[in-house]
DNA sequence: CCTTGTTCCGGAGCGGGGTTCCGTTTGATC
DNA sequence: GATCAAACGGAACCCCGCTCCGGAACAAGG
């Protein structure tokens, strides 16, 4: 979604007519003004503060980014893809496949212990963020197993352990790390990693 | 707080008034209903309907339990204090004190992923919440840390991870457990507890 | 440059939920 | 029963997400 030209969508390869320069322009806007509030107030900050740090309309936001999820994913959509990209890259460098796993989930962490309130929100039973699920789950759970999958074949590590279940484990365990400065979600982190390995 | 009788305060032993016999039937009356209320809505269920449920008003609610965490820390507090008094048992009735830490932190979790939502809302970044989030870490953190105590003294376990962080998580892996039919709690958390064996 | 059709914008307004406030009721006391 | 503080109820207020529509801005053709 969201082209920078818009002449054609993604989902459907139909060749829709291309935006207007002012749309186009309230949508670079709305990105910059969303980041800029996301840092200070999180990524619950209420509608009319970004509409208002963007100098638009609240319908503008809508009309651009239907659910917050969509804005959400706009926003995070250059480094989620960095880190997914990191992945395969980790592997080759890596000592073993299960140190590229450590490494690799030490980004996912870094990443979102830096947003305010991201991982507390990527949790299903928000309803309404089915889409900001859906979207790091599709993007990144595919390199979690792949990363998984070749430290179980290098026996390193034991093999009842679904990548799912784990990039959500690792969420989950940075809810809140910012904002309680008596919490670093990281060490615990290394602690599900280290279970990971096999007990012999 | 809320004693059966209100005749004195506990925090402060000033003997004050006793509470007139409607109000006292009333804040039992409430608690039912929110422990009703909860098991089919969740801990964030809307205060109107705690107070339809409870056949009272909203301003009723609010003299009793100032806050939700108030309110929601009285529902519990009996399986809370189960909970905390279950270590001390469990370390003399396990094997070692590294597998009475597991059960006791098994229990802990069976609590939690039985409430819809208590465990998302017992993190601290959530204002307002710092009663209840004090609650919990006050009764169980120090049991926590008795168990962590014997395992390091027993030489079973590392001796870098603070009670306080492991609660927390533990907390952390439990939320969304409910509500989510793809993603079970338990798995992680051994894996937690596993990982903080000594490796060697 | 003007016209016309269309897209896009702004912000008033609606609904829902938390919280407060105050006139009324009720229990306790004499 | 009279008195008075305690307790009650729920209307009212505020904040927030989201919708909706009258009008402004743009693109295309005359």
């Amino acid at each position: 979604m969201s082209d920078s030209d818009g002449s054609v969508s993604k989902e459907t390869g139909r060749p829709g007519r291309p935006k207007r320069t002012d749309a186009r322009r309230n949508e670079k806007t709305l990105l910059d003004a969303a980041a800029t509030v996301f840092v200070t107030s999180g990524v619950d900050a209420p509608v009319r503060d970004i509409a208002a740090e963007a100098g638009v309309g609240v319908g503008t936001i809508y009309r651009h980014f239907p659910t917050r999820a969509d804005l959400i994913v706009a926003v995070y959509r250059h480094q989620v893809e960095a880190c997914a990209g990191a992945g395969p890259a980790l592997l080759e460098s890596s000592a073993t496949p299960h140190a590229a796993l450590r490494e690799w989930i030490g980004l996912f962490v870094d990443f979102l212990v830096t947003k305010h309130g991201l991982a507390g929100v990527l949790q299903s039973d928000n309803a309404g963020f089915e889409t900001l699920h859906a979207y790091f789950l599709d993007r990144l759970v595919p390199v979690c197993s792949q990363l998984l999958d070749a430290a179980v074949a290098s026996g390193e590590i034991r093999t009842d352990v679904e990548a799912y279940a784990l990039m959500r484990g690792v969420g989950n365990l940075c809810v809140g790390a910012d904002s309680d400065p008596r919490y670093d979600a990281r060490p615990l982190v290394d602690l599900l990693v280290t279970g990971l390995r096999q007990p012999r």
